[in-house]
Order: C-alpha cells, then sequence, then structure tokens
DNA sequence: CTACAACTTCAAGTACACTTGAAGTCAAGC
DNA sequence: GCTTGACTTCAAGTGTACTTGAAGTTGTAG
C-alpha cells in the first residue's frame, strides 16, 4: 500500500474523487477549491479538498447552482480546518433544502396519484388538468399542477 | 366573461400557460406541441394543447430533458383525445420516477442528517466524507455520500 | 380602410457546466 | 540526463433550454 500523501496531484484528486481534472480546473476558475503550486506550476490540492468536492457533488444533486456552492462554502474558509459549527450550520441548511424539494415532489406525486383516478386527459372537468379553462383572466393556466406562480 | 375560443393564437396560450411565447415555438420546433396555421400563416392552438403544455411543464420538474417528454407525449398521440388508459401509462411511469427520485433525496438528507452528528468536515474518521482516504485504488473516492458510481 | 398590436422567420445570443484540443512544460523513473 | 506521462494555459466547442433582435406580415378595432 503506497503511503497518502497530503499533497495530491490534480490526477491524483481526479482518480480518489471521481472527477475529472479538466472539472477541477473549472472548479477552481470558479473559485469553488484551491491549490498551491509546484515550482514548477503545477497543482498540488490538500487533502480536505477531497470533501470539499463530495460537499460539491451533494450540493449539485440538491439542485443548487456552483455559484451557490460557492457562496455556501466560502462560509467553510479553506485557511482553517472547517470546525463542527461550521459543518452543523451547512449541512443543517442543505438538510432543510433537501426536506423541501422532497416535500415539492410529494405533492406533485400526489396530485399525479389523484389524476391516474380521474384520467384528466380526456376528462373535461378535471380540476388539475383544466385551470385554464376556467381561470383564463388569472393568467396561471396550467400551473396548477405544479403549485407554481407565474413568472415571465 | 368573454367565450373562450377553441383555436387559441400563441398570446392566448403563452398568457393561460404561462409559458413564453418564444417558448411555445420552441416547442413546436421540438415536437413537443402541434399547432395549425390560418391563411395568413399565424399559429392557432387547439384547447388540449394547454394541457399538453402543463404535463410538460410537471415533467420537467421531474428532471426530464423536452426529449424524454417528447418521447412520452407521443404515445399521447395529438391525432386523437388521449384515453384514460393512455393517461394511466403514462402518469404511472412519472409517479414511479418521482418515487425513485424522493428515495434518492431521502437517502441523501439521512446521511446528511448522520454527518451533522458527527462533524464530518473536521473529523479524519468519518465513514461519509473520508472513504477517499481508505479506498484510494477503487477510483470512486468521494461519491459514498451520493451513493453513485464513478462516471467519467 | 387604416393603424397598430400581435404575429412571422431566421440567425444569433445567453447561461450553465463542462469537455476538447493544441502547443508547450514539468517531474519521476531508469 | 533523458524519456515519457502527467501536467500547464488558453481558446473554442458541446448540449440543453431557451431568449433576443431584426425585418417583415397579419388580423382586428375603430
Amino acid at each position: 500500500m503506497p503511503a497518502l500523501p497530503n499533497r495530491l496531484t490534480i490526477g491524483e484528486m481526479a482518480s480518489r474523487s471521481g472527477v475529472r481534472t479538466s472539472t477541477l480546473r473549472y472548479y477552481e476558475e470558479r473559485g469553488l477549491i484551491a491549490s498551491e503550486r509546484t515550482a514548477g506550476g503545477q497543482r498540488r490540492y490538500a487533502r480536505e479538498t477531497l470533501r470539499r468536492i463530495a460537499v460539491i457533488r451533494a450540493a449539485q444533486i440538491l439542485g443548487l447552482t456552483l455559484e451557490e456552492i460557492r457562496g455556501a462554502l466560502n462560509e467553510l474558509p479553506q485557511a482553517r480546518t472547517p470546525n463542527r459549527h461550521d459543518w452543523e450550520r451547512l449541512s443543517q441548511t442543505w438538510r432543510d433544502s433537501l426536506d423541501g424539494r422532497i416535500a415539492e415532489l410529494e405533492a406533485l406525486r400526489d396530485r399525479l396519484s389523484g389524476c391516474i383516478g380521474c384520467g384528466c386527459l380526456s376528462l373535461e372537468n378535471c380540476g388539475i388538468f383544466n385551470p385554464g379553462d376556467r381561470a383564463a383572466d388569472a393568467g396561471a393556466g396550467a400551473q396548477y399542477l405544479l403549485g407554481d406562480a407565474p413568472e415571465p
């Protein structure tokens, strides 16, 4: 077993994290991760950066943009090892966001399930698929199913 | 109250569905919706198309691409009013897909919750955030939290 | 019958998250 | 000390889902 170096090359980071080198450079360019350079100009990453990447990939699943993730991560400074409190705040925030998304999807699923019973698409009087036929001047139309406000 | 015409202009469709005219033209170009034309070449939509748009927006929430949605919708042909069986198949498929996504997010949330207790980001020995430090040659690294296989 | 808002097409632009390729440099093993 | 794979930058390309703008046409209210 080879000893684990504390400073990892970009290739080592890639194979350990499952994220391509081009992506790592891109993340660095966008300020999500940081690196030091060798005398010759090559990147060397701290081992902690692996965790940061895990957090980034997890946050992407939650639907956050890289910019939003960058904002969240910048409260876990790269200068010091993030402490338990830092991490609790971040993971609690994301947990809440997850709970929200889960609730949204469950509501959508339940509306869909209701529709299975009524066969909406073939019926004129389904309250879910026909709102636009009645609330014409609300401008919201078929947004009903989505639980959305009209945007554009 | 103005009577509801059976053939709607693109502008009427836009205000009823909450989707821009440019988006409607784009959907048509991509084969998700259809229209007839007036003698002068302007689009006129059947009222049913409003439902189709509601379905499209709902499916987007599920994370389907327009191409996938097009595929699903093409089994609900525009030529005839889709029957109850058509709709049951489609909504059941999407319900299953929703259930899957909900389960994924719940698993992620639970792993996050476990992390809140252990303060991973500051600990060397968390099984969730440090897998890459031990399974170096698996190439999977920090994918653990995500429940993902390594892709690239 | 005319004015004007709403429509038409087509090409190009935008945002996000990357990937690819060219041309060149670095570092580790022999 | 040289070879070779891994690295470097920078510009351009990809795919998805649209939006914007220019230049011209249509349809309807007055």
